[in-house]
DNA sequence: GCCAAAATGAAACGATCGTTCTATTTTCTC
DNA sequence: GAGAAAATAGAACGATCGTTTCATTTTGGC
């Protein structure tokens, strides 16, 4: 993978997310990624290849972000997702996911929308494994992702209206309720 | 109020759900409306003021959807939005919620955000009255309704990765748990 | 230091889009 | 039914945007 690609693909991730899709065009990007347009259009076909490889940037940067660097188990290691998330929000701002609001800006089926598609099965299955580690079984693991997920996703879009640190707060202690209310072994 | 006015304020409420604020041009939503373009620009100083109009269209079928005809009190009175919001989907499609991406496709401040903002605190204030007439204290009210706030939002968010059904049975599951472990007059 | 490959800056294209304008037709009111 | 107001169809405008091209400069490997 070329440096400048790399390049590109980062800023556009960054001024897409910031501006949203409807507003930023490929000038804006070349000028955020520091590079000529040639150089844009010797590297990618086109704006939506662009678009793709900013989600593929933003899909590996989560996913390093959400990793555990060590991890006892129960509860807690379940609910420092919600922290990881407001280190995440920390970053890279409260403007909702951007893989969702990529699915929403291109509604026919291609390639952006299959990347969106493919981060949030990554997502549920993180939170599984997540729970399976934390000493749920499969089929309990299973049923509980699918509510984490809806809390983490929650989270997210409460951003909005709450703020961050409410949002995300308020998300993790009904994702506890909910965890002590289905304990593991059960 | 037009007639027309109100054509027009529907049909982009239409497209624009459907197809996003990117892909939709003028020309689409007067074609939806079934009007000349020449009659929008009478009614409307541009495509932004179409945008708001589009947005209070929905946001004023969104309050008849969620209004409750009759209630018993109780949990279960709280846990009706959850199928309102069910049926709410079953007409629109699952494209997430219009309001949050208006705000973020018109990132900087103007009507369109205003207009989202408010739709926000007026469905938390929607939420609140619920858990208080259901036997809530104030207080209480308060802190559940942004809970369950997280929970609608997630709802809404998770049905493109789960699907109707699935994302809003387990938001409002949660919600059970949730109203259970906090039950009123506590 | 040489040479090929990559990057740059800038201009230019076709297409699309928001907006305006005009001439004609329909609708509504008295 | 006459006259005013609104709606229609369609053309045309300037601006923006994605994309291509080109001549020039910079970079990196032998």
């Amino acid at each position: 993978m070329s440096k400048k690609r790399q390049q590109i693909a980062a800023a556009a991730e960054r001024v897409l997310y910031r501006e949203g899709f409807a507003q930023v065009g490929v000038d804006r990007i070349v000028d955020e990624a520091d590079v000529a347009l040639g150089t844009l259009y010797k590297h990618f076909p086109g704006k939506e290849d662009v678009i793709v490889a900013a989600l593929a940037h933003r899909e590996e940067t989560f996913l390093e972000r959400m990793e555990e660097p060590e991890g006892e188990g129960g509860i807690d290691a379940v609910l420092r997702l919600f922290d990881r998330l407001l280190d995440w929000g920390d970053e890279k701002g409260g403007n909702g996911c951007l893989f969702l609001r990529a699915a929403a800006d291109y509604p026919e089926p291609g390639p952006v929308r299959e990347a969106a598609v493919a981060h949030k099965q990554t997502y549920l299955a993180l939170i599984e494994r997540r729970l399976r580690h934390a000493g749920w079984e499969k089929a309990e693991s299973k049923r509980l992702a699918l509510r984490i997920f809806v809390l983490l996703e929650g989270a997210v879009s409460a951003v909005f209206a709450l703020g961050r640190e409410t949002a995300i707060a308020e998300a993790k202690e009904t994702a506890r309720l909910l965890l002590l209310a289905c304990p593991p072994r059960g």
